[in-house]
DNA sequence: TTAGGTGCAAACTTTTTGCCTCCGA
DNA sequence: TCGGAGGCAAAAAGTTTGCACCTAA
């Protein structure tokens, strides 16, 4: 992928420097999607093995700090690394840890209402929903439960 | 607090025993709600030093396999685990990490919504919907907001 | 030449595992 | 006495920190 130019301002008006790492992290949060640091380490490390995981946390942490990509906690462990760019709402099962995706705009009434009546802007495709998921509870599978990762 | 009888025969049934460091997480996750295993550990520590945070870890598992406790996580760290009765929503803000709380009746529609598309029964007292709390938007503070823990 | 950025190693936090001992049915 | 439980220590997983070196402005 080319230097992105944009990122490439955006840290050079704060002092900082474009550099290959922070264009291989970027790249990988992009093409990955939900990825944890552990696993975008292991992608950029195909391209450039002597890229340590320190750096990969450390440019997490900027781009995140640049609101470039965002973090999610889907329940146990690792989080999850994303672009704005993908967007939809997660549904963990807390029986089988799965997770279901489903669109964006199942939310568009809630966020409404959380904005109207708390001031509270919801970030409709950055949650994770708990509960139990169709196959848990005997439910008939559809095919957007069939969309698990 | 008074053994718990149904969770001894609820144990007994599977041909587990009630011990006094059962009951002491079990009481220390009903008093204290929302905390994380190390602040469980510590309650529990205070009648009963000797108990492990291990024991802590493998008790919080088998309540939770009981269904009689629950964990969520509300953002980054650890876990905090709460008993059922404890019902309400938390709204974590992802700039300032407070966490608002409302009253479970706002999800109702959503809830429904969900069983009948996807067929997940959504959980509407541990969740956590993630988004901006209004104090990071510029809102006006409303009673709801202050309700931060 | 001077900061910013990286790699490396070590520390740290949270959780899990293995093993041994204890104790109640 | 037999298996479930708990304590302890060590390991594992995830993340952070300190420090020396390197390099682009």
């Amino acid at each position: 992928m080319v230097v992105d130019l944009s990122l490439r301002h955006t840290l050079h008006k704060r002092g900082m420097r474009m550099t290959p790492q922070r264009q291989l992290v970027l790249d990988a949060v992009r093409e990955l999607q939900h990825a944890t640091p552990e696993r975008i380490c292991a992608h950029v490390q195909r391209v450039a093995p002597a890229v340590n995981i320190t750096t990969i946390y450390r440019t997490l942490d900027l781009l995140e700090g640049l609101d470039l990509v965002r973090h999610t906690h889907l329940g146990h462990g690792a989080p999850s690394y994303s672009t704005h760019a993908h967007e939809h709402i997660h549904l963990v099962c807390h029986r089988c840890g799965g997770v279901t995706e489903i669109p964006p705009g199942e939310l568009t009434v809630l966020t409404e209402q959380l904005q109207e009546r708390f001031g509270f802007v919801l970030d409709p495709s950055h949650l994770a929903l708990s509960g139990r998921c169709g196959r848990c509870t005997g439910h008939t599978e559809t095919a957007a439960e069939a969309n698990v990762s």
